[in-house]
Parts: C-alpha cells; sequence; structure tokens
DNA sequence: CGGCCAAGCGGAGGCGGCCTCCGCGGCCCC
DNA sequence: GGGGCCGCGGAGGCCGCCTCCGCTTGGCCG
C-alpha cells in the first residue's frame, strides 16, 4: 500500500492545493461522465470551485487531468476494500464493493477515449497498473469471506477480476448499470455456492 | 468500375462546384500529411483556394471530410491501375503502381486516427470496401502481366494486397517512404521470379 | 500570538478555431 | 443574350484554450 510517487507526491505543498487538488479530480471524473469527454475545462473547474488557473497549474493538459481522475478513481476503489472489511462481514464487504466496482466502470468508461491517448502517448502500463492493484484488493476480500466460510474456498482473485470486467462488454443505454449489477450479482451467487466445504485445504 | 452513388454523386451540380470539391479533397490530403489531423479546417480551404463557407457546405464535419478525402484517395488509386495499363508495359504499370499505393498508406496513416472515429461512429464498411477494390486492381495489373510473361503465374490478388499492406507496420520516421518502397521492390522481384513458366495452365 | 512572505489562487483577456448566414457573382438554360 | 437561381465567400459571433500577474492566505518563526 505504500503510494508510489507517481501517485500523490504531495508532502511537502500546502493544505490548500491539496484540497484543490482533490476537488478537481472528483469534478473531472463527475463532469466527463454526464458531459463526455469533450467537456469544457473551464466547466470542471467550475464545478470543483476553484479557478481555471488553478486546474492548468495542476494538470497542464487535459490528457494530465484524465489520467491523475483514473488513477485517483483506482485508489479508491481498491482503498475502499481494507475499509469494508473493517466495518462489514467479509461477504458484505465483497458484494458491496462489487458494487463500487460498477461506479468505477462506469467512470472508467466515460474517460475511455482520453485514456486512449494517454497510452498511446507513451503510458503502456496504465491498465496493467490499474489491473494489478485491483486483483490484490479482491485477493484480501475473497481470503477474509474464504475464512469466515461464506464463500467458496480456491476461487483466483484474477479469474474474479476478470469475469467482473466483463461488464465493461455490455452495451450503453440507461439501464447499463442495473444490468452490470445484475451480472455481479450473478457472480456474488456462484462464489457462495459451495461456501464452508472442505476447511482445511 | 460504375461508380457508386456514395461516390461521385455529383451529375447535376455546377461545374465550378465539382471543381471546388475536387480542390478540397486534394488540399486535405496534403494538409493532412503535413500538419496533422488536427490542421484547422480553414487552411485548408485556403489551400484549396475557395472560401471556409464552401468546404462546410461540401463537407458539414471534418470526418466527412477525412473519410470522403480517403475514399477519394481510394478511387485515385485504383482508377490509376487502368490508365497505367494503357500507357505502359504491364510489368512497368504494375511497379509504378505499387509506387503509388506507397502514396496511398502514407496519406492513410495521416488520417487514420479520423478514419478511426468514422468507423466508430457507423460506417464499419470503410476499410473493408477499400480493400475489396484494391484486390479488383491489383487483379487486372497481374493478369496483364501474366498474360505477357513477365511475372509467375497463379498468384493471389489478395495476397499480394496482404504483402503490400505490410508497410502499414514500418515505423515512422523520415525514411518511411524509402523503406516502404524497398519492401515492395522486394515484393516485385518475388513475382518477376519464375516468369514465362508453363505458359497455358 | 502576531507578523511575515512565499506558495498558491483566480479569472480577465488574448488567441485562434468552429460554424453560420446572407448578399453577391457567375453558370446554365432557354 | 438575358434572367433566375445555384453556389460562393468570408465577416463575425461564439466558445474553449491557456497565460500571466496582482492578490490572498496558509504555515512558520520569533
Amino acid at each position: 500500500m505504500a503510494s508510489t510517487e507517481t501517485e500523490a507526491a504531495a508532502p511537502a505543498r500546502r493544505a490548500d492545493a491539496r484540497r484543490n487538488r482533490e476537488k478537481l479530480l472528483a469534478a473531472a471524473v463527475e463532469l466527463f461522465a454526464v458531459a463526455g469527454q469533450d467537456v469544457p475545462l473551464e466547466a470542471i473547474a467550475e464545478r470543483a470551485g476553484v479557478g481555471i488557473g488553478t486546474l492548468y497549474r495542476n494538470f497542464p493538459t487535459r490528457e494530465a487531468l484524465a489520467e491523475a481522475a483514473y488513477r485517483n478513481e483506482v485508489r479508491r476503489l481498491c482503498d475502499a476494500a481494507d475499509e469494508l472489511l473493517a466495518r462489514r462481514a467479509p461477504e458484505d464487504a465483497l458484494a458491496e464493493w462489487m458494487d463500487r466496482f460498477v461506479t468505477y466502470v462506469a467512470a472508467k468508461r466515460s474517460m475511455a477515449g482520453i485514456l486512449q491517448t494517454v497510452i498511446a502517448a507513451g503510458d503502456p502500463g496504465l491498465y496493467t497498473d490499474a489491473r494489478g492493484r485491483m486483483a490484490a484488493a479482491i485477493r484480501s476480500l475473497i481470503e477474509a469471506a474464504e475464512a469466515a466460510g461464506t464463500i467458496r474456498r480456491g476461487v483466483e482473485p484474477d479469474d474474479v477480476l476478470r469475469v467482473m470486467s466483463g461488464i465493461w462488454l455490455v452495451s450503453d443505454g440507461p439501464d447499463w448499470s442495473e444490468r452490470a449489477r445484475r451480472m455481479l450479482g450473478l457472480l456474488m451467487d456462484g462464489l457462495r455456492y459451495g461456501a464452508g466445504e472442505g476447511r482445511a485445504a
């Protein structure tokens, strides 16, 4: 969980600066989702409640903003795994994490075009990195649920991630997220099947 | 060779209008090549020697212009096959056609980004159609050269096109077109090998 | 706790590209 | 050769990008 320097890198900055950066990232995700990837940067600054100058100081280009926003979403999603495990029964934690995953994929979809550009412009590891982090998050959720005996044993985190990623292919539409949630509900039921058998391998 | 209605569709238009359209298509190919796919449309209009209004009347969007320019390049390339056959020895016609193919691919490369958008926005047959036309052009060139006994017999047009398309993968650089030409030179030598054997299959 | 000062803010404004709109010119048909 | 209308062109409004600099405020030190 040691944050890489490409991510936070903000220990020496002023508190208000860090806050503004956060607000910009949140506003960016929000507006990319509702207004498309061509949303004016000025609209994002306004939504964040900061000046356009602050946006440009933090993120020199649209691509830089989108990349940072995406990395931030990945981080928030993965951090949520630990938080959920601390406050919920493992099975509920896993189910709710899947719910958050749907939100994450929705955000990623709305930024896919720009992220494409980012990767083409020389950041080939963007998705690879994200996948690794998410697999780790899934591993801790699964292990906790296995230990509690509420899901079957011997499930591979990578396989779960792959199945979850399938919601990417659900075609766009007003009911996109409902469909996605139903699909992950099926997966969750699959994981529950045969729970509690063969405790110590 | 009956032109489809998606291509010319300009029998009832005035002569100057048709001329302006041609000039715009030529200018677009030229400027996309030297100035990239974000070149201002005003620059294209200026290069064509027409007003910006004329550009927009003919091509409502950047994508429409790029698509029309691309289709036009394909048509010009394929038409060149017949012209060359009428004025040159078949072997020379084929060799020179390959030279023009390099120019065509260079143009296509410079528009690849926009064409990607066009296809994504619902014109999936764009490349398929082009490939079919080019294969037909190659067939007539090959058949003439076979009949003259200057290249081997039994070569498939589709195979030749596939090999030729390989120049797409040559990485960008100042010597791109020289490399591409050398590659097609190799292909040409391969076609010459064993010429004149087994005349009547 | 108060004062200092630089890190950080913000938004006006210049720039440039997009696209429309309409008065005029010249092409085509008779 | 004349008239009608098709098509031309580019001025101009709009909008988004990005910079630049005077002001604000957080954080530290005495």
